[in-house]
Parts: structure tokens; C-alpha cells; sequence
DNA sequence: GATGAATGAGGGTTCATTCAT
DNA sequence: CATGAATGAACCCTCATTCAT
């Protein structure tokens, strides 16, 4: 490899994560080697380290920026509309979204990524991360909020639980779909896209106040 | 008595998977070797590879074992009881015992194990593994079918959908609130299983007839 | 490299060690890598992991077999006459040897095993080269006893000062010897050995009661 | 005025060696990297390079300048008394500073630094090192000469090898001090000084012309 | 003169798997 | 049938050093 011109250093972080990205959304995170990513990006494996301080880092900055896209994602699906139902839709649909643009920290960010209250050992992007979860959190407590008071959606839901029981149930939704998806093609003779609505109305029922009319 | 030569196989068998598995809870698939299994169990590292083709058959085998369980767990939940509800918390309380015991063969289940209807390529397990998942789908639509006759459940609901849709949901919330755990206890002052029963309750809000007096 | 026959353990174990043990004199441990010894070996480089745990079992056990040598050594000297003086020069003797032999070895006996006794992290073979360490140091004591007894010694002399003195100058002595042998030659026209001859005498001066004549 | 443009040169490389030298003293020579001098002296690890040729010669500078120390200890340890025994006592006094202050260079002096008279190849610091070494053993051979001249010491010593002999001894005798300081407070229940006084004065005895008085 | 950028070479270690016996 | 012995291929990571600018 020639030596590279001057370019700031992003130029060079985000040419590596980018690479990264790609292979982990290929192969998965622990099937993807840092000689991969040299490989692929181009760069030697020891600039890698240059550039990020290890895998572990590297990931970190990736889930970190999945999370910040999630959030967007998110913020423009309440703009759509101002219907609760419609709203609600956009929000899934965020997910859905997101879960095809990164489907390996999709499961991460309910899987792995566990802020110890304890323990003060966690890296600068693992705080980072929390913190957008945090806001993440408040977009969806504010939706809930308005729901209620416009009267779409039961007063007498707990804003918080609530939150978590979407989270863990809609991507848990999202991903059988998408694991499933050549199963429920045969079975229910329904795209992925059809089940996964069929599913969020579902889900939408158990919190709104009116019913879907049969 | 010619069967009889043929016992010892499914004794090692038996024996070397029970240590795989118990390893397998304690330290992750992943980070289970067989260096590990085979000094655990007794035997030779070479003779596992007698006994199974590879790591991954030893796996599939372990994980069809799980799902007969996970059988056994929802046939004795729906027995419990006649009535609607609490037959769905009998299910809820199955499945949370199961991924209590065998909390990484959950997260494969869902995940991983792709029944690929165009290949020819797997292994027999993996079709056992199926066939038994369809069992259980037949318990769940059963269950389903005697709630819509004795009026507790929604007429409309579409079954085949629903059930994928409550395996999903429900698989989403236990994994969430096994991994958030000790953040769902400082957020919201609730044990991991006063929020399971919260999201349980709100998602049998969507399916029944009657709607929890608010 | 084809398949080994059928060999017991320490043969093998054997092989490596007497590989290895030739590169460290050839090019010190720490510049002799996992890689050469395999190379130089013929073995797979996975291969020295089934026989040692890792590079530090390796060298410690080379270490150990070395103390082993030199407590025969100075078993052997101690053997070989009755003469206070003599028994003096021949244990000089065994320490040049040993040196000779185990170059590497010699300075780790003097620095980096540590004994740390509050510790209980020391491997078996650290404990065991420190075990043949007090057995030497016995063996020194008893040549010292014997010397007071018979006279040939100062008997103010306090028994495990002086041995640890005398560890300690005729390795300083042996090392300067060895690593300055062009240097003395040049300077002083002595051979390494005549040079030792006069540093060991000098030192026996200090706790001989007669004196030599001048 | 030409000579300003090479000041800075000096100060650099001062600033560089300093740092270097701290760390050294921390973590030992093989364990600081480049990096590590880079970053806390605030160069870029390039500009190392311009300043040094390379590591060695960074290290070779440095134990210059701690064998120049060295011979100031030993140069005012001669002018602190007229008594030879004080002066013996002072310079010992001065090598166990020295060690403290320079624990890694100690060894390196004794070990690896090898004047090899047949080869052209030293770097101009290792000359002066070992000029320097020159002048250091020019101080002890005075030493030596003014103790014999005064009868305090044995007028068959023999000036050259016995300085050689005083500097293993020596060294060695405090090296073992240092590293089994633990071990000598436990077995013979001495400070690592009250053990190097009792060595130092053993080693006297055997240059005195005059034994101590059992 | 100073450095940002890059890297080749190598470090120790682990693992699933194979095969002759 | 059971296994001792062996390994290729990978793994993440570090380091002293170079060179165009």
C-alpha cells in the first residue's frame, strides 16, 4: 500500500468504521477479524490501532453512531403526523429501519450493552451510548404522554414500564420477522412487511384506548 | 438384543452432552471449548468428535433437547388450568423458566436457527429441532382456539400470525428484562418479574375480548 | 513435519526443552520467541502449548532442572575433598560451571525469582526451584559449620550473612568475569579463570582465620 | 554565534533523555516504548528520531550519564574522610546510591556493555561510557595505592584485578540485597543495609592488613 | 526541523479438528 | 472403540522504525 496523502484524521476513522460496518453486517462482530478490516480497508492492521484503540473501541464508536441514527430516526417519525395511530406506526417503522441498517447492534443494544450502576469502568462511547438510550427514552415517554392526553391512549399506563415492554417487545417482533422471514412466507403466506403490521396493530391495541373495530 | 450393542453410543452421547451443557450455562457456547467438555466429561478430546460430528452438531443436539422442554414446560402450563388468562400466564411463566435454564439456547432459537426451506443442508437435529418448534406452535394455537370459543379471546385474531407475533413480543420482553435488569430496578422500582407480569398483562390486553377494568 | 510416533510425555517435553533451553543461551529469553523454539524444534507451535502452558512454564521448569544441576554440582564439590580450602575452591569451581552452562539461568537466580511470601501466586516449579534453592543454602551452611569446626574458618562469622554474601560476590564476580573476559585480558593479562582464581582467594581471605602468606 | 543555532539540539535531546530516563526508572527499559517517551514528552515519536538514531543510542546516553554520576558519587566519597576504612565504607555507600537511582543501568553496566577491542563498531557514547569506566577505576586504583601506601591495606594486592574483583563483588552483593530483600528481612531478620554493611565488611577483611577484632 | 501517517514483522496464545494406532 | 499426539489457521495486539511533507 502506498502511503496515504494528509487527510484529517476522520477521514481515515470513518474509512475504517465504514469498512467495519460492512463485514460485521457480512459476517457478525466476532466473526470479523481486525485483519479483516485491514484487508478490506486497505489500511495495514497495525494502523487500525492508530486509529482506534482496539476492536472493542471500534465497535463501541459503531453501535454509538447506530444510536445516534436510531435516535434521528426516531425524532422525524413523531414529525410525520399528529395522530397517536399514525405516529405510532412511524415509530415502528423507524425501527424496522434501523434494524436493516444495522441489524448486529440491533440486537446489541438489548443485549449486550449493560450500564453498571456499580461499576465505573465503562469507555467513553458506552456512556455516550446510554445517554442517547436515555433521550431515545424521553421521545417515546413524550409520545406515550401525548397519547394520553389527546385521549387516544389509556391513561392508566405506567410511562415507564410501558417504554420497556415496546422496546423488548417490538424488536423482539422485529427480529423473528426478519430471522423468520422465508418461514412466515410459507406458513401465513404474508411478506415480513405484512406480519410485522399485523403485529405492531397488535401490539398498538393492548394500549389504546378505542379499540380497532372488528 | 442386537440393539443392545448400540446402547453405550447413546449413554456417551448423554453423557458428553450433559457436561457440554452444563459448561455451556456456566461460561457461553462461545467460550466453551472442547478442551473444555472433553476434561470436564472424562473423555478424549478425539472421542467427542466420535460421539459428534463437530461442535455444532453437539450444539444442535443440546438446543432440540432445550425446545423438547420448552414442549413439555407449555403442555403442562396449558394443563393447569381452564381458564383463559390463566393459561396465558402459565405460558409467560413457562417460557421465563426457560430461558432461566437455558438462557443461550433462547437467545439461538429465535435467532439463529434458520430452517432454510430451499437447502438441503441441514442437519438432522435442526429438522427434529423444527418439527418440535411446529408442536409447540400447535399447543399455542390450540390454546388460542379454545380462548376465541369460550369468548375470552378476539374473535378476529388471525392465529398463525399471532402466535409468531406473541413468540416474538414475548421472547423480546424476557430477554430485555433479563439484560436490563438491575436498570429496570433503578428506573422503575420493579423486580424483573413485576415488570415481566406488567408487559405480560398489557400484551394480553391486545388479544382479549375483555379489557382489564382500568 | 509428519506425524510423531509414539513417544512418552517426556520426550517430548524433553525435545522442546533442550530446544529451547539452547536458544535462550544462543539469544536470551526474551529474544527467543514461541516461533523460534517451534521452528528449531520441528514442532507446530501448538504443539509446545500441549506440553507447556505457556512460555513462563517453559522457562521456569528450565530454571528448576538448572538449580537441580548446581545443587549436584555443589554436592559433588563438597564431596571431593577434606581440605576447608579445598572444598572452598571446588564449590568456585561448580558455580563457574554452572554459570557456563545455564548463563541465562544464573542471572535469574540472582534477580528475578522472588519468593514473594505473601503471595500464594507461585507456580509449582517456582516453589520447587525455590525448595533445591534452600537445600543449596544447607548445603553451604553445613560447609561453613564444618570449616568453624575445624578451625580453618573465623568462627564470629554469622552463618546465613555469609552465605547470602558469598552468593551474591562470587555471582557478581562470575558475571564480571565472563561478560569483561576481553577486557581483563587485555588490561591485566590474566585468562578469565586466573582472574577468577585471584577474586576467589581474595574472598576466602575474609573469612579464612589464617591469613595467606604474603 | 554559530554555535546558538546548535543550543536547542541540546536541549531537546535533554528534554527527550529526561523523560526517557523517568520512565525507564518506572517501568524498566524493555517495557517503555518509544510511544510511551513520545507521548509524555510531548514529541511526536518522529521527532525521537531526529533527536536519537534509535533506542540504543537513547539508552546508551543515558547510562553515560549515569556512569558520569557515578563517578561523582565515588569521586566525593573519596574526599569525605582520610580514613581508609571510611573511604571504603563511603564509596560502597556511593554504589548503593547509585543502584537505587539507576536500577536498570546498574545491571547494564556489569551485563551488557561490552567493549569489544577487535571491533570497530561502538557508538561514540559507548566510548565515552567506557572511558568514563576508565576513570572511575583510575579513582579506585588511587584509592587502593593510599591504602596500601598508608599500611591499611595489604601490600600484595594486586591493584587491577583487585578492582575488578571489587566491582562484581560488589555489584553483585547489592543486587542480591536488592531482589531478596524480602526474603533476607525474613531469614535472617536484617535490613537490606544492615546485610550490605555486614558483606561490605567481610569483603574489607579480606584487603586489610589489620583484621577486625573477633 | 518537526511530524502525521503508516507499517512489516512479530508477540504469545487458543481452538476445532484430524489421523494413526 | 478410544485416544494421544499434533497442527494450521486464526486471534488481538504492540513495537521500533520510516518517509513524504
Amino acid at each position: 500500500m502506498a502511503r496515504r496523502k494528509k487527510e484529517p484524521q476522520n477521514v481515515h476513522r470513518k474509512a475504517i468504521s465504514t469498512v467495519a460496518e460492512q463485514l460485521f453486517m457480512k459476517k457478525g462482530i466476532e466473526n470479523t477479524s481486525m485483519n479483516d478490516i485491514a484487508k478490506e480497508s486497505g489500511y495495514s492492521k497495525a494502523t487500525l490501532y492508530v486509529y482506534f484503540k482496539n476492536k472493542e473501541e471500534l465497535v463501541g464508536i459503531l453501535v454509538l453512531e447506530s444510536m445516534q441514527k436510531l435516535y434521528e430516526y426516531i425524532r422525524m417519525a413523531l414529525e410525520q403526523s399528529d395522530s397517536t395511530k399514525e405516529r405510532y406506526r412511524e415509530i415502528c417503522q423507524a425501527l424496522v429501519k434501523y434494524q436493516e441498517e444495522y441489524p448486529f447492534y440491533f440486537n446489541m443494544v438489548l443485549e449486550t450493552i449493560n450500564i453498571d450502576f456499580e461499576s465505573t469502568h465503562f469507555l467513553p462511547e458506552e456512556k455516550e451510548t446510554f445517554l442517547i438510550g436515555e433521550q431515545i427514552n424521553d421521545l417515546l415517554a413524550n409520545f406515550l404522554k401525548n397519547g394520553i392526553a389527546s385521549g387516544d391512549i389509556r391513561s392508566d399506563m405506567d410511562i415507564v414500564p410501558t417504554i420497556f415492554s415496546f422496546w423488548g417487545m417490538l424488536s423482539g417482533l422485529i427480529q423473528i420477522a426478519t430471522n423468520k422471514e422465508a418461514y412466515i412466507g410459507q406458513r401465513m403466506e404474508k411478506s415480513k412487511m405484512e406480519f410485522l403490521m399485523y403485529g405492531f396493530d397488535m401490539l398498538y391495541d393492548s394500549i389504546a384506548n378505542e379499540r380497532r373495530k372488528v
